[in-house]
DNA sequence: ACAATCTTAGTAAAAAATTTATTAATGAAG
DNA sequence: CTTCATTAATAAATTTTTTACTAAGATTGT
C-alpha cells in the first residue's frame, strides 16, 4: 500500500493541531474559546483537536478560568510531562550561542557560546556544525524529542529556501538550512536575527497583542524587526528593515556595504568603541580605559555598561549616536506609523542613556500628531531576545509528532 | 413583524456577492474557477452567488474564454445595461475635480472642477457641499442608481469615522462622511488622496497583481500610498505614509507643519515655483517667464509643463528637488523592499525629467542587492488616478443593490 | 484523420465546518 | 433563595468545502 498524498482535509487538520499548541506555547493557558478566536475557527472542531491533543499528551487540561460573568471555562496548557524540545541559536557578528528550551520556555539544557567572528568563508559552516553537534551531543536529548532548530544569524536571508546571500554562501549557491538539516539530522529553521528579535517582542515582549510594532535592534549595526498587521513583514524578497543603510548621516564617511552617508557609520557599536578609544588615546580620561583591557567582555559591551553608568565620555559619544538613531526612527514612524517601538537588541543595555536623545531627536523631527501615536520603549526581554525568536521560529514551522 | 438582525449567514452571503461584483469590476471579465481563487472561496458557492446576480441583472454571461488547454470556461461581467454609478470626487490643495463613472469605468457624467484652497475653515464644507449637489443634480441620475461617493482629500484621515483631522473639521468633531451623506442623501466614502492614487495603481496601474507597491505622490507636497501584502497599508492609527515630512534636507528651512529639515520643504510644487519667480526677477531667461502670465493655468504645472519640454530653468530646479525625492525613495526601500514603485501625481507630468535624477539618487544611497528588487515606474494613469481610486473606494465599501 | 490521453470546467454526492439552538454552570440582584 | 443575566459546552441544523464524477475541448501519436 503506497503512501496516500496528504488530502486538504489532512492538511487544514494538521495546521489546526499546529496552531493550538503554537497559541498553548505564547499564552501558557487558555480556554477553548480563547482558541476559537485566536485561530479563528469554530469552538466544535477547536475542542476535538485539544480532545486529540489530550490524548496524545500533549495538552493537559488544568483549573476553571476565573469567573468573567458566566460559566467558568476548562482551562487547557501544554502537558509539562511530554517531552518535546527547540534549540534556539543567536548568532551576531562576533558571538553565536545556544540554548534548549521546552514547550514552556524553560531553559531544558544551558547555553553554550562561541566567539565566532562571521566572515564569507565558507570554513564557517563547518565550525558552526561541530559546535552545535557538540553541544547536542552533551545535551544527551534523543533526537525524536528534538522539534527543530532555530537560528537568527544577520545577513540577507532568504527564509523560503534557507539562504544566507551575507554569510555561510555554499558552493553551489544551494540552501543552508537544507545542508545544516542534513548535516545535523534535525529540522532547522533560520531568519534574520533582527526578525526574530521582532518575533520575540511580539509575542513574549513588549509587542503582546498588538498589530504594528517596530524592533529597532541596536548592537554592532542597527537592523530593524517589523511586524505589520501582527505578523512579521519581510518586504518582497525579504529584505525589509535594512535600517542601518538609510542615508542619514550628515558625514560623507564610507560604510562597509560601499555606500555613503548610511546611519551605521555614525551608530555602529564598532565605531562608537573605536571613537572612544582615539579620545582615550588623545588623553581623555575615562572607566573604559581600565575596562577596555578586560578582555573577558567584548568592548562594545564594556562600552555600554560605562555609558549605563553613567561614564561622561562613553554617555556623550553614545548619545550623539542615538540621537541620529532617533532621526531614523523619526523616519519610521513617518511612513510606518506603529503602535509601538522597541528598542532593543546589545544597546538595550545602556537604556535610559539612550532613550533621552531618542526621544530629543523625536520631539525635533517628528510631527507630534503622528508621534503621539506611537509608544516608545525599552526592551526587557535584553540578550534572550533573538534566542526566544529562534523558539518560536522553530514552534511556528515545526511538525508536532 | 419586525426587522431580523442579520444572521452570520446572511452577512457571509452579501459580502461574497459584494466580492463577484468587486473582482468583475476590478478585472472586466473572469471565469468561475478565477472568482473562486480571488475570494478563496469554493467554486459551487461562488457559482450560486454568480447565478443569482446573474438573476437580478448585475452580471451577464458573456463568451467562453480562450483555451488554456481543457474544456473552455464561461466567463462572466458586468451588465453595462444594469444602471449604477460611481461619483467619484478628487481634491488636492487647490483643485476639486468630479466625475460620475459606470461599473465599467465609462465617464457617465463629465468631469466638473472648481479652483477651491482647503483652508482649516468651516465654512469649506458648505462650498464642497454645494459644488457636489449642483453636479448631481444637472446629472438627472436618480439617487437609486448611485452607488455612493466617493472622495479623496489631503489631510490625515480616519477612515473608519470618516473623519479628516486636517481639513473639513466639524465643529462638534463629528464625522466628515456621515455630514457629507445626511447632505447629499447618499452614501460617502472619504480617504487620503495619496491612498486612492496607490489604490488605482494596484487595480488598474502599474501594481495590478502585485503585493508590495509604494506609490509616490509628487505634487504640491509629496504622498505616498502603501500597498502591503496586496492591500492598503495605513498603519496604526491611519497616518502612515507620512512621506514629505521625513527628515532629509540639508538646508534648514522652516517647513509648514513646524519643523525643520522636511522632505517638502525643498520638493513641494510650489516652492519650486516659488524658486523659479525668484531666479526669473533675477534676470535669468526661461520660457516660464510667459507661461506664468497665462492665469488659465496652474503655474505648478506650467512648471512641468515646462520642465518636461526641456526649459532648462524648470529642468534645473526640478533635478534639484527629484534628486532628493529619490533619497527619500532610497530610505523607503530599504525599509519596506517593495516590487515596485510608482511615481505618480502632478509631477508624473515631467516624466523622464523626473526620473533621471531619482535613478542617480537609489544609484548613490542604495545597496543594489536590494535596489535590484525593486522596479521603478512613472504612473500612467496620470491624473485619472485619484479618480479611479475613489471609485474603488466606493465598489470595495459600498452595498450593492 | 482519429483514437487515446491529457487538461480544465462544471456538477453531484459526500464529508467537514460553521452556525444556531439548547443545556449547563456561575455570579449578581432583588 | 429565587430569578435573571452571562458565559461555556454540547447537540442539532445548516452551510460550505471537498472529493468524485462527468463534460468539453486540446494535444499527441499512429
Amino acid at each position: 500500500m503506497q503512501a496516500k498524498p496528504l488530502t486538504a482535509t489532512l492538511k487544514k487538520y494538521h495546521q489546526l493541531r499546529r496552531d493550538v499548541i503554537k497559541y498553548l506555547y505564547f499564552h501558557k493557558s487558555l480556554t477553548i474559546t480563547e482558541l476559537s478566536k485566536l485561530i479563528h475557527k469554530s469552538v466544535p472542531i477547536v475542542t476535538s483537536a485539544v480532545m486529540d491533543l489530550i490524548a496524545e499528551g500533549y495538552v493537559l487540561e488544568s483549573a476553571l478560568s476565573k469567573s468573567t460573568g458566566g460559566r467558568r471555562a476548562v482551562m487547557y496548557l501544554i502537558n509539562p510531562a511530554k517531552k518535546r524540545f527547540l534549540v534556539s541559536v543567536a548568532m551576531d557578528q562576533l558571538v553565536t550561542r545556544v540554548v534548549i528550551y521546552d514547550l514552556l520556555n524553560n531553559v531544558r539544557q544551558g547555553s553554550a557560546s562561541l566567539s565566532f567572528t562571521l566572515t564569507e568563508n565558507p570554513e564557517d559552516i563547518e565550525i558552526l556544525i561541530k559546535f552545535l553537534k557538540g553541544y547536542l551531543q552533551q545535551s544527551n536529548i534523543p533526537v525524536e524529542e528534538i522539534l527543530g532548530i532555530g537560528i537568527g544569524m544577520p545577513g540577507f536571508i532568504n527564509t523560503k529556501q534557507g539562504i544566507n546571500y551575507t554569510f555561510f554562501k555554499l558552493k553551489n549557491n544551494g540552501s543552508l538550512r537544507n545542508h545544516l538539516s542534513k548535516e545535523l539530522g534535525l529540522p532547522v529553521f533560520i531568519d534574520n536575527d533582527s526578525s526574530l528579535t521582532a518575533l520575540a517582542e511580539l509575542r513574549f515582549g513588549a509587542g503582546q497583542n498588538l498589530k504594528e510594532v517596530l524592533v529597532v535592534n541596536v548592537g554592532w549595526g542597527s537592523g530593524l524587526g517589523m511586524i505589520i498587521n501582527g505578523s512579521l513583514f519581510r518586504g518582497h524578497s525579504g529584505f525589509a528593515g535594512e535600517f542601518s543603510h538609510i542615508p542619514l548621516s550628515q558625514t560623507n564617511k564610507l560604510c562597509s556595504c560601499g555606500k555613503r552617508g548610511c546611519l551605521e557609520v555614525d551608530t555602529s557599536l564598532l565605531v562608537l568603541v573605536e571613537r572612544a578609544e582615539k579620545e582615550i588615546a588623545n588623553g581623555v580620561s575615562s572607566r573604559l580605559e581600565a575596562l577596555f583591557k578586560d578582555k573577558s567582555k567584548l568592548p562594545g559591551d564594556h562600552f555600554l555598561v560605562a555609558a549605563r553608568d553613567g561614564d561622561p565620555l562613553a554617555v556623550s559619544i553614545l548619545s550623539e549616536a542615538a540621537f541620529l538613531i532617533g532621526k531614523g526612527i523619526a523616519t519610521l514612524i513617518h511612513i510606518m506609523n506603529p503602535e509601538l517601538i522597541v528598542v532593543a537588541g546589545r544597546g538595550a543595555i545602556a537604556g535610559k542613556i539612550l532613550m533621552a536623545p531618542i526621544q530629543q531627536a523625536m520631539n525635533e523631527f517628528c510631527i507630534s500628531r503622528i508621534a503621539d501615536q506611537t509608544t516608545i520603549v525599552v526592551s526587557d526581554l535584553a540578550d534572550t531576545a533573538e534566542l526566544l525568536g529562534a523558539a518560536i521560529l522553530i514552534v511556528e514551522n515545526c511538525q508536532f509528532n
